[in-house]
DNA sequence: CTGTTAGCGCGTTCAT
DNA sequence: ATGAACGCGCTAACAG
């Protein structure tokens, strides 16, 4: 026994029966007798055997394992996604193999062919930010292994994703500004790649158009997340005539610049220039110098909603294909305590 | 070529080869000529070829594969500690699992007999909070899978470890209020079956025994991370007679509770009462009300240097048993921006 | 340089 | 109710 690890060979040898007694019995099949069956199992304990899952894995084509594929493992918005695949994979008897991407489609597209190579039972996939090619996903495709996209989904049709309702959270967001009577409302996007970066533009775009503002190109604004180019961003935004009275920002983080920003040019913070952003930290409540206002988008509910569509794609016995589906996780704008300036 | 996926035997057939020739050519084996190798990686290439590391994870007893098991995958602490993990992982072409055990030790136990069924190489484990028995580690040796414990390890020799410096840590917050001029300095520390608690309190006594301060237990108390026992033991340390005028919290989460009951009362954050955490939180910088320092525990270290050290077991191809490390990381006390009442 | 063969641990026929 | 035999995809002897 100590020559190695026991299998199911080393239990039947003790008990003089065939392997494949022993699968039966631990795998509580029902003709085998209860007598066989209870030694076998106390054997088996005493062996401390484990069954090989790999082996099981490799012959029945069933790994048992989903991939995860985010950009940043240590982002709050990300994290808060994984401990919900983690929860619903393991009431599943799944596990999660985990890859960060950083935002680079290089690793991005390694990480993809390992958990090909690895034979995942199914993908979750947020995308790195400029990822504009998806022929690196055409191997899964193949491979049969059905991927769902979850927050950075592509702009393609016909794939499983679950994202954030823009449409709804941009509306919240935009009103909230126009019933408290701001009228030039800067916007300060992500990078025109990004399919939701295009989106947030367009509700922008409607919501002031239906009040009859008309919109000034010169209010909006991209960013790569980068502080730098946020400063830059800002620059220009400031210098439009008249200056805009409120500034909606792509994310927590950018938002964290802009007030920054906002501070070293001796402007007041939701007086001179009212900052809501859309969040993704967990720290608004705790700021000294907080935005406004933030659209909460639900990271849990996010990865939550990814990973049940991902278990039924997965255990998905009929064997018919599944029509592609496609979740819009509710934003909700949430005001922040302080609010000096109101 | 769609009745399934290609493996080396299609290729083989196609070109009229035995499958240990296209094995070979793939893997670059040298006594493979180079119009055969060329010849074998074209057809890979075209037919989408894919190795199945499982079936080669099943022959070779080894998976490629090292799990990780902390309390909590969101946790800021946790999470930086994954990405360096995850990092150092690819690296070496190593692919992580992950598993939480939300401080449960039924859980733990549990993800720990997935994580031996599945064959991982290697396992990084931080502790649940409450754990107190090893024993369902043993399966893990017997099963020859190497384990590096991480930020909350157990107390017991013959292990390896990687873990904050408490003593420089703590020796760094109590001299800093000591050489301020603060003499009742209170502790509110984690749970006590945590060897971190244990140790925390012997270097807080330490430290104050050195400036012939005699040891008050009354100003010693311990939550288990709750609001609610946070709240009981304030309720108690402020009682004490004198008041204290300053508190050492275990980490940033008490801290916070601390702070929020430290308003309710009506007392001056860090000028009634001086507020040292732990650090665990990226947000001290943003605070409106800080703790007046933290200690900083670098959570991507201590992720990078488990993984490098489990990497090295892993790889460990002498055989010889490796001595069992023990990797400290020093911690750095910070001291935040506004201090009003210094 | 390349082919043949065996076997990793397991579940699953097909026998008995 | 149990046993014998097979094969999943791949690598590694051993043979030429």
């Amino acid at each position: 026994m100590a020559q190695g690890v026991t299998t199911i060979k080393d239990i039947a040898r003790q008990l003089n029966v065939a392997t494949s007694t022993v699968s039966r019995a631990l795998s509580g099949h029902r003709s085998i007798g209860l007598g066989m069956r209870l030694k076998v199992q106390q054997l088996a304990q005493e062996m401390s055997y484990h069954p090989n899952r790999n082996a099981i894995a490799f012959k029945q084509r069933k790994t048992g394992i989903i991939g995860l594929l985010v950009p940043n493992l240590s982002e709050h918005f990300f994290s808060e996604a994984i401990s919900a695949v983690e929860n619903q994979a393991m009431q599943h008897q799944y596990q999660v193999l985990i890859g960060q991407s950083h935002d680079e489609e290089e690793r991005e597209r390694r990480i993809i062919a390992a958990m090909t190579q690895q034979r995942v039972d199914g993908l979750i996939v947020s995308l790195a930010k400029h990822t504009l090619h998806y022929d690196h996903f055409q191997v899964l495709q193949h491979y049969q292994i059905p991927v769902v996209f979850f927050d950075r989904v592509p702009n393609i049709p016909d794939v499983h994703k679950v994202h954030f309702n823009m449409e709804s959270g941009t509306k919240q967001a935009i009103r909230f500004l126009l019933d408290r009577g701001h009228r030039r409302i800067a916007l300060l996007n992500g990078p025109e790649c990004m399919p939701s970066t295009v989106e947030r533009t367009q509700v922008y775009r409607d919501c002031l158009s239906q009040q009859r503002i008309k919109m000034d190109m010169g209010l909006v604004a991209s960013t790569d997340l980068t502080r730098a180019t946020t400063f830059h961003a800002m620059e220009m935004l400031l210098a439009q005539k008249p200056r805009p009275t409120a500034v909606v920002t792509i994310n927590d983080y950018v938002a964290l610049d802009v007030i920054e920003y906002i501070k070293q040019h001796g402007l007041v913070l939701n007086k001179d220039l009212t900052v809501i952003s859309y969040a993704n930290l967990p720290i608004t409540n705790y700021l000294e110098s907080p935005p406004l206002a933030s659209v909460e988008q639900f990271p849990y509910r996010q990865g939550e909603a990814a990973a049940e569509l991902l278990m039924d794609l997965v255990l998905n016995k009929t064997g018919n294909p599944v029509p592609h589906q496609q979740v819009m996780i509710e934003g909700q704008l949430v005001v922040h305590g302080k609010q000096f300036w109101l």
